[in-house]
DNA sequence: AATAAGTTGCGTGCTACAACCAAACGGCGA
DNA sequence: TCGCCGTTTGGTTGTAGCACGCAACTTATT
């Protein structure tokens, strides 16, 4: 028997506020340079997977293919990612990070870390690792049992409002 | 003296899945009736925050007031708010959720927490709590040191812990 | 044919910034 | 003390930009 809903109910709120973290970032310019706040998602997501094709990061990110596309433009645009035509079918190209891209991927975890290690300095080292096990695995949990049987639902999908 | 940079590097990924619930959350329609998912967001933390002014709601969500003047004028069509004039400062109304409003608050957290206690069947109860524990404390943390926070809560009912 | 990957046109939602109004505040001089 | 005027603050509205979904299309795969 899993938890209770009064347990699960515990987690709204941080979860509320973590959403609004978004915000947080886009005030404190959380984001690589030249490149819009979500290209910057896209990318980061596009080093730590490495080497794949855009329905990929679209099905990862939960986004329409054609959000992808434009964002691909982009971040190409701005020389941090680079298209190579995928020899078994010529209709894909496979998307990788460029050594810019990397490194712009780098200075911009190393601001998040040094910013969350500011704001948690009074934390020990180990409490800090167990609330990164547990929300890595709570994620890895919420993920799988939400994209998979919702994701071929399409019904569900008339228009963002 | 706090946690290595390398540990609070570990939250970045999930911290970044996480972020990208928002997605998810729209797909699975995760919020009010009849008011877009950013009013719906509000509408809760109205709600849990209790009667505040609209300059409040803006500090806290980090967002210009502009933005919560719509969102405003959104619920408060669909009757989910109501505004009252403040007797001590003519320029402010005081924003507070109807009984409407409560309800469809309290339906949506229903719905989400039964989402999540789905997703996390195979939790322990009290790893659930834990990692409620240590988030919300982290969130607490992360905003006060982000934001210069001088949390006045005029009329705070309703301890959301 | 039917399906799949990717692109582009178009409409909408969410947001910030600037301009604006009205109320409140703060002197400052008579 | 009173009254006036400049400044500040809460809130609204206009404008612009980004992010997104959907539809339609092209090209390649099955």
């Amino acid at each position: 028997m899993g938890p209770t809903a009064e347990t699960c109910a515990e987690l709204l709120q941080p979860l509320r506020a973590l959403l609004g973290l978004k915000q947080v970032a886009l005030q404190k310019r959380l984001e690589a340079e030249n490149v819009p706040y979500a290209a910057s998602g896209l990318l980061t997501e596009l080093v730590h997977r490495g080497e794949c094709r855009a329905s990929d990061l679209a099905h990862h990110r939960v986004v329409d293919a054609s959000v992808v596309s434009r964002q691909v433009g982009q971040l190409e645009s701005a020389g941090l990612i680079s298209r190579r035509p995928d020899p078994a079918d010529k209709r894909v190209s496979l998307l990788r990070a460029t050594t810019d891209g990397e490194r712009a991927v780098s200075a911009l975890e190393a601001r998040k870390a040094e910013w969350i290690g500011e704001a948690l300095r009074d934390w020990d080292d180990a409490e800090v690792h167990e609330l990164a096990r547990l929300l890595d695995s709570a994620m890895r949990d919420i993920r799988r049992h939400t994209i998979q049987d919702g994701d071929c639902d399409p019904v569900n999908r008339e228009g963002n409002r």
